[in-house]
DNA sequence: GATGAATGAGTGTTCATTCAT
DNA sequence: CATGAATGAACACTCATTCAT
């Protein structure tokens, strides 16, 4: 009944948090029972509390770690970029590597916000918005150094990641295309839409 | 208690459906509970069974009553137009005008189908794929006809879905943009999205 | 399943409250479960949410009643009373009849007001200071009009209370004392206490 | 982790047991969580069980110390005394100064023997029923020699007790009342209720 | 002696579903 | 058709207790 040897808290957190983004994915938030997820982590029902706090915050805290990686991973990649251009086809490569990757995580980052409580919805909110603010600022810029012409920047952007986004509904690992065609052939779609010779 | 006076059951009926297509789009299939359902249409619990089956049925057939209208109302509006870029302009249009008078309807379209079972699942998404199907054929015409010149013609369907959907997800009747210069531009970015001169 | 033949909700939520007085008077409010007061009951857990709204609110509107009664049956015994002492003796006859035949009732209507919360906690305390100031009243008439000389009002009535409930701990129906003796016991310790010549 | 320095056993002790009266006092022995009490000992929950046997037989062990303590102080206090009535005005003094400054430790001391098991119940009740003979000796001894002439000693005995210990419902140590004046009060109102001239 | 972690047995509460009236 | 009431299965969450470290 006592710790068994060997077992630290953090793996066992890891362990359960991989386990509710698969959960979540496949049946979706409200369909998770916490038995299952303990179990799934080896853990009894009770257990589960030493690590988690409540369903409903535990969920808000698993969508802020998402958009908050997404973020860093984001800034990360984009180092160094200056060229509206150049930034535009990394910003392609980056969402699809990213949304292909962690294909579970964006999926619920986007599903399950409406079963957050108005409280956590505006704190996750946030998050996604410095994200799209991020790619409007690439829009913006490309638009002001003339190398695209848009009828409207924010719903461009707003197109932009809906068309990216879309992948993570029906991308397969298994699937015919390998990753690197993908990544082409949006990059592809993406420098058509704004006008730019593809 | 008798039926009270002007109430008819077809009424009822839809009174209900729409209440719970409002609060699946709230908060999801699974958060609706039919209590609050009932008293949404003035009725007590009880006598909700005289209207709905049961609750998982209840979803697939709403689920089922949406795609069909929408491939009803598309069939309808796709009527007669032959020329490929006429159909493309015309689905941009229709989908769009679809998906902002049905915004909610459309969003659980695409939300709920993993609270449906499996049997149903498969009855649900054949008709998405009829959908699907027929846009494709569109890009497909206008590929063959050297309209456009298209790397993947069934991922560029699925990135076109996805670019028009994703309006769903934002759009406000109240929002500063007019339906119509919406459609204009995702025209615009539709046509050269696939490459022709917008 | 459904509503078994020849059953009143009123009649079902008297048998309920019964069972829960005599539960908390046993072993406490916290110490009484659900399951086991529906099964007095003779209901399942699950149908005793169709009377009892929360527990917690339960036991408010169960204390709430008891002290509701017993200012009303208060009032009613003492209508057409007039002289203090007649006053007096009619409440120590009064509390004592009460506190005995509801003795369960008084104990945890004395017991568990701590497990009420603050907002619960006001109302109820509330018409525990009505009672109060009835009895301080007669105490204060009597004073007036010289029937008795107290040191202070207010503290006698608290005594006065004490003195009468502290029965409920101890009283059983069967015990030795039958109840016209105990009434007669305590009139007097009553009307020796104020100094009148018992 | 160590013991940090300049804490001893004995007091860790000491500062759980008055936490436990405190919490106890408050909401009663089942509303308190021994993770809280922990807490306020300045410890995890696990380390409270170095000090700490079962929660119940912890109950009855604080129960138990209470009364053995109140036993030995009125010991100590009726030292020397002879006189019936001297006895009686020490008895209401010490009663008095006992349940005002250990208000918390009598309180409970009443209110949670249904929290106790049939064995520590009958442990516990027993010393109660000392101290509840050695008050009634007194009534007994003042009887015979003719101090006062009672319908019943051990009713009025009982009677005694409930109006003295009913203070420690109301009594706050910032009350309008200096606890000189109280005591003052009470032994009138005692020496009256027996019938002896105050 | 202190701590983190595990556990099992509850415990209140929700909810879809059924059915006599 | 409407309704009140019953039911069982589930569910999130709590808590006392234990024990390797």
């Amino acid at each position: 009944m006592g710790r068994p040897a060997g077992v630290s808290g953090a793996d066992t957190m890891r362990t359960i948090r991989k386990a509710a983004i698969a959960r979540i994915y496949r049946h979706g938030f409200e369909a998770m029972n916490l038995r299952d997820l303990a179990a799934d982590a080896n853990l009894r029902l009770g257990s589960l509390y030493n690590h988690v706090p409540q369903k409903q915050e535990f969920l808000a805290s698993l969508l802020e770690d998402i958009m908050l990686e997404l973020l860093q991973d984001f800034a990360q990649r984009m180092t160094g970029l200056r060229d509206p251009m150049e930034r535009l086809l990394g910003f392609v490569r980056f969402h699809i590597e990213w949304h292909t990757a962690r294909k579970e995580e964006t999926f619920i980052g986007n599903m399950e916000l409406r079963s957050l409580t108005p409280e956590q919805y505006r704190r996750i909110i946030g998050l996604r918005k410095d994200y799209e603010a991020h790619v409007r600022a690439i829009l913006s810029d490309g638009q002001k150094s003339g190398l695209w012409k848009l009828d409207d920047v924010r719903i461009t952007t707003l197109a932009l990641l809906s068309l990216l986004t879309g992948i993570s509904t029906w991308y397969r690992d298994d699937g015919r295309l390998r990753q690197e065609r993908l990544i082409r052939i949006y990059q592809r779609l993406a420098r058509r839409m704004l006008g730019v010779a593809g």
